[in-house]
DNA sequence: AAAGCGGGGGC
DNA sequence: GCCCCAGCTTT
């Protein structure tokens, strides 16, 4: 078995991604650490918005660590999995009191860092301190699914075993940050999930799903499972002014410390003694448009309910210029209330 | 409209 | 070791 860093190194000097937002010589950890987070579940092109205006917002760790978990939640808003962010935050005041605000350079230091795993915390060794490491994130996962035809799905502890074991064989101990970038660019160009562009692969000549023409069984997919779906009722208590009242949510669960509106179970009952326990003053408005809102795992049908509070003395937001970080779906109710 | 992306935390 | 998280892109 040929490893396939050479001729993918090779390809790399001519077409590998060499200018995006958080490549520079010397590298910068505190960019290379966010941009690997922020990496995580979301695709380069919608990274690259988000890194510039967070970086401007928290120029360095230490400015993350002085921010407020609002303000970096307000930033973040819209990327999704928001434990990403509060992550982000619990480990620049982390690096601030251990290290001195320096990132951590130890392979096991930075394992232990939260919301880094083995895969994001060789990434992030490698290229910002050219240690060698291997990665195996999804553009890896399926560069190798299909050069070895790997049978199963990485959901398999067995699956992800193998890959593993096939991703530390190929990495090479010489130009190691590049050949992290390189593996990750040719997934994310080249060996793409549909339409793979085996022409232009450099490694195509042994890659045994080219060879068999079974590009599309590979890696191959995920056992279906059923989704169910939930129902919330989501009160909007708006005053005379037509400013909202929204709560912080609890740092666990869905949405975890961002802003949302008042939720209960959606039944006329639960709803009228929901907002009289808010305000005894409060009464029903109207009901506006169902929204569907759709998770991995479940479907969400959100009955919005607008009720009107005169004369609260709660705190209350204007709908302008609300800069919390909100729940994609509160922010599309927001905009359809201007 | 449905499928796929993707890695880590917690039980 | 399995289940949960959750918005966006692609098909």
């Amino acid at each position: 078995m040929n490893p396939i860093s050479k001729p993918l190194l090779k390809w790399f000097d001519q077409f590998g991604r060499k200018t995006l937002p958080w490549q520079s010589k010397p590298a910068n950890p505190y960019h290379v650490w966010l941009s690997e987070i922020m990496l995580q579940q979301t695709q380069v092109a919608t990274v690259i918005g988000y890194f510039n205006n967070f970086i401007q917002h928290f120029p360095t760790i230490e400015a993350l660590a002085d921010a407020s978990e609002d303000a970096v939640l307000a930033q973040w808003a819209g990327l999704g999995y928001y434990a990403r962010a509060r992550n982000l935050h619990t480990t620049a005041h982390l690096i601030m009191r251990q290290y001195q605000g320096n990132f951590p350079t130890e392979f096991k230091q930075v394992l232990d860092l939260p919301g880094v795993g083995e895969s994001t915390a060789g990434a992030i060794l490698s290229i910002s301190f050219h240690q060698n490491h291997a990665i195996l994130d999804g553009n890896v996962k399926r560069v190798l699914a299909r050069y070895h035809q790997v049978q199963g799905h990485y959901g398999q502890s067995a699956t992800l075993k193998q890959l593993w074991h096939l991703a530390k064989y190929h990495t090479p101990n010489q130009r190691n940050a590049e050949y992290t970038q390189a593996i990750m660019d040719l997934g994310a160009t080249l060996c793409t999930r549909s339409k793979p562009n085996c022409t232009r692969c450099p490694i195509q000549s042994q890659c045994l799903a080219q060879q068999t023409n079974t590009q599309d069984q590979y890696p191959n997919p995920k056992p279906k499972k059923n989704k169910p779906t939930r129902t919330t009722a989501m009160l909007i208590y708006q005053n005379t002014a037509g400013e909202i009242y929204l709560e912080k949510r609890p740092k666990k669960g869905i949405w975890g410390g961002l802003w949302s509106l008042v939720e209960c179970e959606n039944k006329e009952k639960t709803i009228l003694q929901t907002l009289k326990e808010f305000d005894p003053n409060a009464h029903i408005k109207a009901n506006l448009a169902v929204i569907k809102h759709s998770f991995t795992h479940y479907h969400l049908l959100i009955y919005p309910i607008l009720i009107h509070c005169p004369d609260n003395k709660q705190t209350f937001h204007p709908l302008e210029q609300l800069t919390l970080g909100l729940p994609a779906p509160v922010k599309t109710l927001i905009n359809r209330l201007k």
